[in-house]
Formats: structure tokens, C-alpha cells, sequence
DNA sequence: GTCTATAACTTGATAGAC
DNA sequence: GTCTATCAAGTTATAGAC
């Protein structure tokens, strides 16, 4: 609608996301806009509802579409649960696919993302606030999908899983790929299929009874 | 040895790891440690110095000690590969490790550590200088323990995990725990131990040759 | 809606007395 | 080694002209 107002987001979308929020100054913004200062306080109130107004343009109609592929997974199952797989694709896949059209700014916004998961607790105040419902529905459908596995395990497993995706979302690891002797691309799809089949059978492990300085060589073998 | 210096290395460890490096200036760090702001600029010579000096203290030994488990587990396997489980284990046991005995700040590290994976490539620069050795030492041993699993799988596995240890690391989500309807405890061992069930799970799990669209509702089935 | 000008404050860093 | 005092630059935010 608004040329400078979607200026302003785009921008600190890039810039949020490159840097972090705190390290990235509302100058620095404007000055890669080519806007006014003033501008940015006119749309927006403050630096913090600006980062707010950049989270939910996207994370809305991505959590939309989650809920639509979930439903779309249950009613094909019928009174089935849905397997693991099916719940985590409708969960990763709108933020996967959403980095796949270039013409958008997804691949940026999945950076931010990435990277404001660390940041503070900025994100999760402003994500809760429009997703905890999304949230719930997903963890009810998981525990459908997994009724063997005790809530502990399944909470300590989502973390994991939530900071995987965290990490792919950032675009992995810059110490990694110094090390590895082939070019590195990002293929959304790709990177979607890897994830799920990694995070799937992390899930269907046997649940860790054996303490693990069992393992420790010098006490037992 | 030196009071005030000490003094200001554990106080900006724990600002930093709550905060972020960014957001943490050092006169909240003078004001928390009770010192002069002088002294900050005496004892290390700027804020990214200071950051450095805090981050080598810790992973200095956990490095030394990384190395020395990985070669008893070598030397106990003798011409057979080190399973996957350990050399997990050996790469991960010294920060758990660190975080479990509660009289040094150990737990407030591995917060650190957590958090700055994900601000800046403050800590890559950091951490490739000294670290860098490891890092490949591992790396090799990884591949013998999974010589099936072409490279490049590998690599998206471990930036994976680096993720999920990342995550855990800095405490969990907290809108998952929000969710949780039981207390969450941090036993570091215990911890460790379901990250290795977790992780090695997803290392070992079979490459998705399928494309994940084939899941979708309405395309099958 | 967009600009200039500026207020009000915080930042990292340093000089120099003790 | 530790302090005070201060610098120079950068920060968010706002008032007010156009």
C-alpha cells in the first residue's frame, strides 16, 4: 500500500536479520531506505514496534496456512492420527516454501527468525502473543502422532527440534562451512526434507534409560 | 589472581548470557560488578576484548578436555571406530559437564555459548581461532563412526545438531515451557544424555530420497 | 506524509590525578 | 591499579515547519 512504510520493513527486515535487533540502529535503516528518520516514528511508534509490525506481516498468514495443512492432514486421516512426518511438514513447510519464491523477502524473514530465537526474549513475547493457539494445536496433534513417548521426553525433544530449525533458519553454521570441502546451496525443499527425516527419528529414538557415563571409556568394556 | 579482574569476568559473563553482547553495555557490567568503569579499559583493552578474554577462559580447558576423551575412547577402540554415541558424548560432556557443578559459572556459560552461536559472527571469529583443530579432529572421527552417510548429509546433520545443542544450551523455549504442564529441572547429565539419544537417532536416520511433497494432503493417497 | 532541527540520553573509550 | 572527569560519537524520540 504504502511505499515507504513497506520500504521501512523490507529494509529493517534485511538489517534485523544481518545484525541482530539490538546492534541494528534505526540510522542505519533509513539510511539504507533512503528515508527520513522521522518516517520510521511516523508508521511505526518505536524501534521495538517496528521489529513487532516486520514479525507479524509474515508470521501471520504463515501460522494461517499451518493451521489449513494440519486440518488438511486430518481430515484425510479420518479418525487416524496424523503421522509425525504430516504434522511436521504442515508446521515447517510455510516457513520453508515462503523462502522459496526469491521475489519475496521470505529467505531474509527466515534468517530473522533464526536469529531473533536467540535474541532476548523479544520474539517470544511477540509470538506468543498471536500464536499460542497455533502452538497448542500443533503439541496436541504431536502427542497423537507419538502416544508412546512420556511428556518429559516429548518437551526436552521439541526444544531440540526447535533449535535445529532455529539453526536452519539462520542458514547453519559459518565455523561448518569454513570446514566443508563442497560449495554449500540452500535449496528450500531440500533443506525441508533433510530436516524432517532428521527431526522424525530423533523422535522414535528409544528413550535414554542408561545413564550415559556408562559409555565413558575406562568404566566399563 | 586479580580480584577486581575476576570479578568483572564473571559479571560479564552473566550479563552477556542473559542479555546478549549488544545489548549488555559495560557500565551496566561496572555497576552490577562494582567496579570503575576505568578499570574495564585497563584490564582488557576494549568490550569485544573483554568478550574474547570471557570466552577463552571457559573453552580453553573444555577444549583440552574434548581432545582427551575423544583419544581414551580412540585408545579403548583400538583399530575399530569410535561408535557414534561417543564421540558425542566426548564433544559434549565437557560444557554439560562444566554447567553441572554449581560452585564455578558453568551453567551461566553454556547460556553464553547458546546465545552468542546465534548473535553476530562474534563468536565464530572467536572460537575458529582456538577451536578450529578440534573442530576437525571431530569431524573425522564423525565421519569413520558413520561412513555410509555421504558428506553433504553430514553436514546438514551436524549444523542440525549444532542447533539443537545450541538450544539447549540456552535454556529452552520459553513459550514451550509456558506450554509444559509440568516443572521443568535442568540436570545437565540427564540433559546430555537425552540430546545423545536424540541426535545419534537423527544421524542415523535413512536419507529422504522421497521428495516431502509426495506427503502432501490431496496430492495422494 | 515528509522533512529539518534538536532534545535528551547512552554508548565506548581515554587522559591524567592519585 | 584505581579513581574522576570528560570526550566524541551515536542512540531513540519528538516538536514543528512545510
Amino acid at each position: 500500500m504504502n511505499h515507504t512504510k513497506d520500504q521501512i520493513l523490507d529494509t529493517a527486515e534485511r538489517l534485523f536479520a544481518e545484525q541482530g535487533y539490538a546492534a541494528t540502529s534505526l540510522r542505519s535503516i533509513i539510511a539504507a531506505a533512503g528515508v527520513n528518520l522521522a518516517a520510521i516514528h511516523y508508521h511505526f511508534r518505536s524501534k521495538e514496534a517496528l521489529l513487532e509490525a516486520v514479525v507479524v506481516r509474515r508470521s501471520q498468514p504463515a501460522n494461517q496456512e499451518r493451521l489449513k495443512l494440519l486440518e488438511n492432514f486430518q481430515q484425510a486421516a479420518g479418525s487416524a492420527p496424523v503421522s509425525l512426518e504430516q504434522v511436521m511438514e504442515a508446521f515447517l513447510a510455510p516457513t520453508f516454501r515462503m523462502a522459496q519464491d526469491s521475489a519475496s523477502g521470505g529467505r531474509v524473514f527466515m534468517r530473522l527468525l533464526g536469529r531473533l530465537h536467540a535474541e532476548g526474549d523479544l520474539l517470544s513475547g511477540i509470538l506468543k502473543a498471536q500464536s499460542s493457539d497455533v502452538l497448542e494445536r500443533f503439541a496436541a496433534a504431536l502427542r497423537r502422532a507419538l502416544p508412546d513417548l512420556e511428556p518429559e521426553e516429548l518437551f526436552w525433544r521439541l526444544n531440540f527440534s526447535i533449535g535445529a530449525l532455529a539453526q536452519t533458519l539462520r542458514g547453519g553454521s559459518k565455523e561448518l562451512a569454513a570446514i566443508a570441502d563442497f560449495p554449500v546451496s540452500f535449496d528450500a525443499e531440500n533443506a525441508l526434507a533433510r530436516l524432517i527425516a532428521f527431526l522424525s527419528a530423533g523422535f522414535r529414538a528409544p528413550v535414554p534409560y542408561e545413564k550415559v557415563h556408562r559409555l565413558h571409556a575406562g568404566e566399563e568394556r
